[in-house]
RNA sequence: GCGGCAUUGGCGGAAUUGGUAGACGCGCCAGACUUAGGAUCUGGUUCCCAAAGAGUGAAGGUUCGAGUCCUUUAUGCCGCACCA
């Protein structure tokens, strides 16, 4: 019988619908494991064959490990916030919440297509009220924390409070809104004055990676550098958490090392200098203390709070034009011009340890965010500092032997110190060791440890968001409470920004906090005494995305994010799938996020994600046609690709994208190409073989005329006619044959071009598979069957185990051939593969199952083990490690069989001495002389 | 600049702990079947080939033995980047 695909996976999709076969309890006797994938933001486009990659790899997982009898935990859901269906919203006045359900809808469609074995009634939709009920929760509690340094964790703010009022006399004195303000600097979710890109014209926060050379990539407008109030989240808090707990997780190195990037962690000293005439010092960050006797001016931010302090009357004017052209110039300028700028502040410092006067600049290379937004310049030992140096004349001191500082600065860590007073003759890391051991000894400085780690700006002037529980009260924001979460987004007139600049929510009418009602009310009633406006902004795409893998535990909780007994039970994600791309977003604020919840007793484990596997992506693969465009061109005719070098072509052709659907295994489908747009209606060819219609043109191509089109990899986009969909895969060969190629393609954390060229292999294989169990037998199995299974099973589950998925497709297929060989129809055996097949094409395995007499699912089976007596004999080697005291060279005659060896090494004088009368368990042999004996 | 990863036939890629490099698929070649083929089946396919030999980006090293480990280097991809 024919291998109809379409029926099979039809007939099997609806079956498990039916009987419920994924739905997964919390109540098991099995032991748990949480399988997740990176949930997807659904956007208007749909699935490409892209995404489902690593949606495949977890769903192989979750199926392997679920037939090895684990209670497998693997939901998916949707990241339902975001821009792109709001900037729709705004183009076409359609509800996002509309647009957004129609591609959710899709994604499920295209998800269910797959057979991906998960468990529906756990989805999860960030949109919804239900959800971010806890996002919001979690929120107000974070503005209701505090991170407490000594124990290294969050706490309640009532514990700072008494604090305060223990501790510190004043507090008591100050007023509400005084004590609110001083709190405010120590919530873990806080209200700040922060620096943004602002577009006026736009009416909205963007991002860096929004705004080039000052103008907004969405429409050109002008972007300024604005001060504004907005939320924001300590992350740099549990930056010394977040660094250590990546030793205790199973991620990737490189992952790990681009978070420890991130984080940035630096060791190095606070010192305080004199400025000349005044008695308050200033403070700097440095990791080169042993640099001290070379510092020869020093530097301040432009936004630093001491430019105000060391500015003289005469510089005033100078500097002040320089602030004003550095306001004006956004991040990625200053990035990208490398010139080097900066003023005199006419001020001079007095350096701690050589009592000299050194000039204090302003210089936009120096970062107001990080340490203390002033540094000691050192130009011999700094190139940064050896560049400003140079452009303003400023004397450069070698501090080590031997350095060269005539053209460049010397910046390794390594030599001895000269010119440096006590440290002389000290190696470099020594004399850092004793300089930080002397500031601190003479209290000019202390040892300090800095991160690069910045908090979380959580606030977007959007309306497709999460609304934040929170309204003002004199001028202060307040969290509503608790029991009146969810505080559910608002309708409004307009997705635009307001007129006078407010975010969306502006437009809302209903949008005020009564205190007394407890209840969202009309704006137009807000007073002074119980009416309050709510809070307009809302929150950015990560904070839906930061918790839900909890979520999933227990979706349908209406009283907590997750029961503690849920929790207990799945304790973390032991799996986790998704893009590199989230390395320093996403993957660094559900650690955080997760680490609050940890500190807050919700979660019993400090980390999220134990173990995580970046699948690489799939590019596309575009392919061309090439129009003549030479001498007597009609711009109609198309020269093959193995002719383009051709001297009558060369350099006379011009490459065109051309719709990856129509052409197959690089061969153009000629009828479907003339019919793909108008202008090819009447398209001609010259032909691979060199031949050509042009002098005698027809419809239609006899089947030797071949036109072979170039190709090259790309990413997956609309405009390069690349993007290949799974549907139309499966429409033509069948989820289980898209499943296996994806898997085929190449390991699973690279990545690598969809090149369809393969596909035609795995779907014959499957074709041959199902010819196989045409009439399964209940009969004894041979040896020879057995071993061939057995050989399967321990590759498959290896492979598995190891994410080595692309290598068991051609284990499938060595098997398929030598079971087929072997004329193998015994249903035992079948079932067996039906059962090892299943993680990689579930639909094909379950008709196998059933037909050798499985009973049930083919996922409630069991997972084989392999028996290794059956792969004894038949020379399969393992190869054994052996110690050094083993080994040894004898030289053999290479015609000598196998046993001959085995005799020659046993009864070998050498061999004897070694095994000092023990019996090897297996003598390795190989061909021409070396034995390997395994004990 | 710093960090990470990669480099194996015409192509995608195997080689699991240092142990017979090139599995498997694509493509190509030959044959079978066929009125025809974007069908199916069989055999071949690293290079040079009569044989011998050479061979995993390059050069060294460790080892009885290296695609695999070490050093240097080249190329490509990715991440971070005026972080003091």
């Amino acid at each position: 019988m024919e291998y109809n695909f379409q029926e099979i996976e039809q007939h099997w999709q609806e079956e498990w619908e039916k009987a419920q076969a994924y739905r997964v309890s919390n109540q098991s006797e099995r032991k748990p494991f949480y399988v997740l994938d990176m949930f997807p933001y659904p956007s208007g486009a749909g699935l490409h064959v892209g995404h489902p990659l690593g949606y495949i790899a977890s769903d192989i997982y979750s199926r392997y490990k679920r037939l090895q009898g684990f209670n497998v935990l693997h939901p998916m859901g949707f990241d339902a916030y975001g821009l792109p269906a709001e900037q729709y919203a705004i183009q076409t006045g359609q509800h996002p919440e509309k647009t957004t359900n129609q591609n959710i809808a899709r994604y499920i469609e295209q998800l269910r297509k797959i057979g991906f074995c998960y468990d529906w009634d756990r989805m999860v939709r960030t949109c919804d009220p239900d959800f971010y009920h806890w996002t919001q929760w979690a929120f107000r509690k974070m503005f209701l924390s505090y991170y407490d340094e000594t124990r290294q964790q969050a706490r309640p703010i009532e514990e700072l409070v008494a604090r305060f009022e223990k501790e510190d006399p004043t507090w008591n004195t100050l007023s509400e809104k005084e004590q609110q303000e001083r709190l405010m600097q120590y919530r873990i979710a806080y209200l700040s004055d922060t620096k943004v890109n602002w577009c006026p014209e736009l009416g909205t926060v963007l991002a860096n990676d929004e705004v080039s050379e000052g103008l907004s990539v969405r429409g050109g407008f002008p972007v300024e550098q604005r001060v504004m109030r907005q939320w924001s989240l300590r992350v740099s808090a549990y930056a010394a958490r977040l660094l250590e707990g990546l030793d205790k997780i199973d991620w990737t190195e490189s992952l790990k090392e681009t978070q420890r990037n991130w984080i940035g962690r630096s060791e190095g000293a606070e010192m305080q200098f004199r400025i000349k005439g005044q008695d308050e010092p200033f403070t700097i960050f440095t990791t080169r203390a042993d640099t001290v006797f070379g510092v020869t001016f020093m530097v301040l931010a432009p936004e630093s709070e001491y430019v105000a302090r060391v500015v003289t009357e005469e510089q005033r004017a100078e500097v002040e034009a320089y602030l004003d052209r550095c306001k004006h110039r956004t991040e990625r300028e200053r990035i990208a011009d490398r010139r080097v700028t900066g003023v005199f502040t006419g001020s001079y410092a007095i350096n701690p340890l050589t009592q000299n006067e050194i000039p204090i600049y302003i210089s936009d290379y120096v970062l107001a965010g990080y340490g203390t937004g002033a540094i000691m310049a050192v130009p011999a030992h700094d190139s940064r500092d050896y560049a400003f140096a140079r452009h303003f004349n400023l004397p450069i001191i070698p501090l080590i032997e031997g350095a060269d500082v005539s053209e460049q600065s010397f910046d390794a860590k390594e030599g001895k110190m000269v010119n440096s007073g006590f440290l002389n003759g000290m190696e470099v890391k020594d004399a850092i060791r004793a300089m930080k051991q002397y500031i601190e000894k003479e209290g000019i400085g202390r040892v300090k440890v800095n991160y690069r780690l910045r908090d979380a700006i959580f606030s977007r002037q959007r309306y497709w968001g999460e609304p934040f529980p929170v309204y003002y009260k004199d001028g202060m924001p307040y969290m509503l409470p608790e029991e009146c979460l969810p505080l559910e987004l608002p309708e409004v007139s307009d997705f635009k920004p307001t007129k006078d600049g407010q975010p969306p929510l502006g437009h809302a009418q209903y949008w005020a906090w009564n205190t007394e009602t407890q209840q969202v009310v009309d704006k137009a009633l807000i007073d002074e005494k119980t009416i309050f406006p709510l809070e307009l902004c809302t929150m950015p795409g990560f904070a839906g995305s930061s918790a839900y893998y909890l979520r999933y535990m227990d979706n349908k909780n209406t009283d907590a994010l997750v029961s503690p007994q849920a929790n207990q039970y799945w304790r973390q994600v032991n799996l986790y799938i998704g893009g590199t791309e989230h390395a320093t977003g996403h993957l660094i604020y559900s650690r955080f996020w997760n680490k609050f919840l940890f500190d807050m007793g919700v979660v019993c484990e400090d980390e999220p994600f134990s173990k995580l596997i970046n699948q690489g992506m799939i590019q596309g693969r575009s392919n061309f046609v090439y129009r003549y465009i030479g001498e007597g061109s009609t711009g109609n005719l198309y020269i093959s690709y193995n002719l383009i070098d051709n001297p009558e072509y060369k350099d006379k052709v011009q490459p065109i994208h051309v719709n990856v659907n129509i052409v197959h295994n690089d061969i153009l489908d000629i009828d479907a190409f003339r019919n793909w747009m108008p202008e090819y209606k009447n398209a001609q060819f010259v032909y691979a073989d060199g031949t050509t219609d042009v002098d005698n043109p027809y419809i239609g191509t006899p089947a030797e005329k071949q036109y072979i089109c170039g190709w090259a990899v790309e990413k997956m986009s609309k405009s390069m006619f690349n993007v290949v969909n799974p549907d139309d895969v499966i429409a033509k060969y069948g989820a289980d044959s898209l499943r296996l190629f994806e898997m085929f393609l190449g390991p699973l954390e690279m990545s690598k071009p969809w090149d369809t060229s393969g596909i035609d292999g795995v779907h014959r294989f499957l074709k041959k598979l199902w010819n196989m169990y045409e009439a399964p037998i209940d009969a004894e199995p041979t040896r020879e069957e057995l071993r061939s299974l057995h050989k399967l099973i321990k590759k498959i589950t290896w492979d598995i185990e190891n994410f080595s998925f692309n290598t068991s497709i051609p284990a499938f297929m060595i098997a398929q051939n030598e079971l087929s060989s072997l004329k193998c129809n015994k249903a035992a055996v079948l079932r067996e593969i039906a059962v090892l097949l299943a993680p990689y094409a579930p639909h094909i395995a379950e008709a196998m199952w059933h037909k050798c007499g499985g009973e049930g699912f083919v996922i409630d089976a069991e997972w084989p083990v392999c028996n290794e007596a059956y792969l004894e004999e038949d020379g399969v080697k393992y190869p054994v490690q052996f110690n050094g005291k083993m080994r040894f060279v004898l030289t053999l005659p290479k015609t000598m069989s196998k046993e001959e060896v085995e005799q020659a090494v046993l009864s070998n004088a050498d061999t004897q001495k070694v095994l000092a009368g023990a019996t090897p368990k297996r003598v390795i042999v190989v061909p021409g002389k070396i034995v390997n004996i395994v004990l």
